[in-house]
DNA sequence: ATTTTTTATATTTTCGAGATTTTTATACAA
DNA sequence: TTGTATAAAAATCTCGAAAATATAAAAAAT
């Protein structure tokens, strides 16, 4: 079961960078041979997953990437704003001095990074650690409401919201606007201004609720 | 798999009823056995109750019905209070007279079975009704804001609230002021005002916010 | 040429048994 | 009595193979 978990984590970091396409098929006989395990280890696992939305099950037909869905990243967006924003004024109000330190911190790592991946011509070997960087300030900021239910919700909504982003997302034409919003919210929440703090985190957010984005055309269909 | 799903429901009717205890052991073989099928199959399907909150999963220790928390239940409270606003909210913008036609048959029959239960001596045989009535008008309430998203996250609240109340619910000494505040909320959103429809969501469950639920003191422990 | 039926292949689902781990019971020592 | 060590029992976990179902390919019919 140990084995079981590494490989769960594993399996989520995949389906949340962009190792596998939209709408790709998750056969478990492939997964068990490379995880070295049984089928139906990996069809717990695979259960697990759909039930964080990960993954999409078909009764007969087996597990698959869910499709790109630009509705669904609306919807994800939405649900970020209002959780995102929820959590950050609970914080806000009960997080203290240690709170805003390690949201300070958060914002200074991603900061950093992003700083290095604008100057550079291809930032490829940066992308990874900004995803990591990127989850880390926006958990941090939603780290001290209060409710493990709340930040359980958000980090089933988030992955789900990186899914449906993992190709797009790596091209960084966006960057230097990010750079401005999450410094904008570390004031907002540092000044403790609730509506600020609300509209901050909005705004950061709203490019995702046209259903624009650039969706860097899926290539292979099936398989 | 057909059964496999008609399983599940049949566990997760159990599991926000009062079939079970809070605390209580699920023995992969008693279920197997119940449901005349293989340990793995209860194993799967219990996997995917965990996903869901409504199981508590320890490696190598089996799977139990949820401790009674009041802390959790004071989460799934506020979450509750936040999906349902936004829900309502957004229903009132986009529902139209469908929705409110809707709403309204809905609170009709919760009202016209709450009124019944007033003035029984002893409404045990209408409980699951109850139960039924009052899932149904509040899913209706945020059943035209467009996301299904909300609404999927809305029913996973909503299903552990009820298993956190299982019990403690079946008193039913709170009634007559549901039958108000019920009222008052398919009131406020028929008028189409948003802080009035906020405001009569949150005061709707905020006796649930306090910690001091009555608790019905869990007789039997391990099992 | 297109559709339908049949056949063959591949994938998914279920199952029960053996290996591992936890829990309970018993014996012994402090 | 209390605590620790050992042994027996019960539960969980993993696995590979058989059964059920879906998909693909080939043959027959329209």
């Amino acid at each position: 079961m140990e084995s079981e978990n590494k490989i769960y984590r594993e399996l989520k970091k995949r389906l949340t960078t962009d190792t596998y396409n939209h709408g790709q098929k998750l056969r478990a006989e492939v997964l068990r041979e490379e995880f070295g395990c049984s089928a139906s280890t990996v069809r717990e696992i695979l259960f697990r997953l759909a039930s964080d939305g990960l993954v999409h099950f078909q009764d007969q037909r087996g597990f698959r990437v869910p499709e790109l869905s630009p509705t669904k990243l609306i919807e994800l967006t939405h649900m970020r704003i209002l959780l995102e924003s929820e959590g950050a004024i609970l914080s806000i109000r009960q997080g203290g001095v240690g709170w805003e330190a390690s949201l300070t911190a958060a914002h200074h790592k991603l900061s950093h990074l992003e700083k290095r991946i604008h100057a550079r011509e291809d930032p490829t070997d940066l992308v990874d650690l900004w995803f990591t960087s990127e989850k880390e300030f926006h958990q941090t900021l939603i780290s001290a409401c209060g409710s493990s239910t709340l930040k359980h919700m958000h980090g089933l909504i988030y992955a789900q919201f990186r899914q449906q982003l993992m190709k797009a997302d790596r091209k960084f034409d966006f960057i230097s606007n990010n750079i401005q919003q999450h410094s904008d919210i570390l004031e907002a929440a540092l000044a403790a201004d609730e509506p600020l703090t609300r509209k901050q985190v909005h705004d950061h957010l709203a490019r995702h609720l046209t259903g624009k984005t650039a969706t860097s055309a899926s290539e292979s269909d099936a398989e």
